[in-house]
DNA sequence: TAGTGCATGTAATGCGTTACATGATTTC
DNA sequence: GAAATCATGTAACGCATTACATGCACTA
């Protein structure tokens, strides 16, 4: 087992997808990724040079016409590697989440404010929903099913922020009133 | 307005909840809003002395006996620059959830093994849960109502994640015996 | 022929963690 | 007298974003 980072097993498990080039990988995880994981050409580019050298991708010169294409697949260590990855159990995650934040030193703020931060946090949840919710009406070939979990988890997710925001609210304008 | 990253709003915020060194905001942070906001004293030591450079917060020297110790605590504009903060719209977060990453993976992965990647995120949001009402339970002075409320969300998330694993445990292991 | 998409990459900068280093005071 | 807690800080490293730079191919 190398030490590699997270980045290191997106480009791995996206080429495990189905992935050809680091253009692909962009691509895949902008849409299907980039909600728990997001990952740019600055660690892509870099990271699957890391992993060639390691041996755990195999690139080779491609090119479509006279564009210049490089094609990575996986090596059986690279298979191994990301398959030894994925049999251990993973780390809590560290959240980063700004409106949390504001809400949190809220009481500092007149209480008309602080409403305002729930019903920015809810409209910004909604937004995510209704994303969400289109590409899963997307027609296309169906995903395969632990893909489809996450993106049901996203939407469970988005609604239960939502929901929570809007109850949130409520008791807030109660008090309020009160 | 000056231009400040989200640790800097960390330590005003907990100066003005009350923290007075370093220790302190490092302390308060570690206690209630470390799941969704973390800090380290890399962080902080450095971003204290560039607030007090920006006058955004006046620190001096209070000893306690012969040990070495250091006051801050917020200027007006200090203050201003918090509340100017608090009152924009946050923007949504970035997730890096290496657990979802793991699942959304869990197609090479034999079903038992997909399955475990569940039950360990489930494990470990029940574990997440106990300590926060525990926090929750403990005695000491009410918190303010935007800190409860956030507490509050805490415990909701964990619990939402946990039903939600539970329901897709539940449903992965019907399929297998179908 | 202009715009969009395909494709690859680098450099600068900033953010954050970890490990290290130091030392006084309080509590058991 | 040992251990825990209070308290402050730096240095090295790694991770990630952003902006920049380049150029071909297809389509409207």
């Amino acid at each position: 087992m190398e030490d590699l980072n997270g980045t290191a097993y997106v480009v791995l498990g996206m080429l495990g997808l189905g992935a050809r080039t680091g253009y692909d990988v962009k691509n895949i995880v902008d849409k299907s990724a980039r909600f728990f994981w997001a990952a740019s050409y600055g660690q892509i580019y870099p990271e699957l040079r890391r992993l060639e050298q390691a041996g755990l991708v195999e690139g080779r010169s491609a090119p479509s016409g006279g564009r210049k294409r490089r094609e990575f697949q996986l090596t059986e260590k690279g298979r191994e590697e990301l398959l030894g990855w994925l049999a251990q159990p993973a780390q809590m995650p560290e959240l980063r989440d700004e409106s949390l934040l504001k809400l949190f030193f809220s009481d500092a703020l007149p209480r008309e404010q602080a409403l305002e931060q729930l019903r920015a946090r809810r409209e910004g949840h909604e937004e995510f929903l209704a994303f969400l919710r289109m590409v899963q009406a997307e027609p296309g070939g169906e995903d395969p099913p632990f893909v489809d979990l996450i993106l049901r988890y996203g939407i469970a997710y988005a609604e239960f922020n939502v929901e929570w925001c809007k109850r949130e609210e409520k008791r807030l304008s109660r008090k309020a009133a009160a």
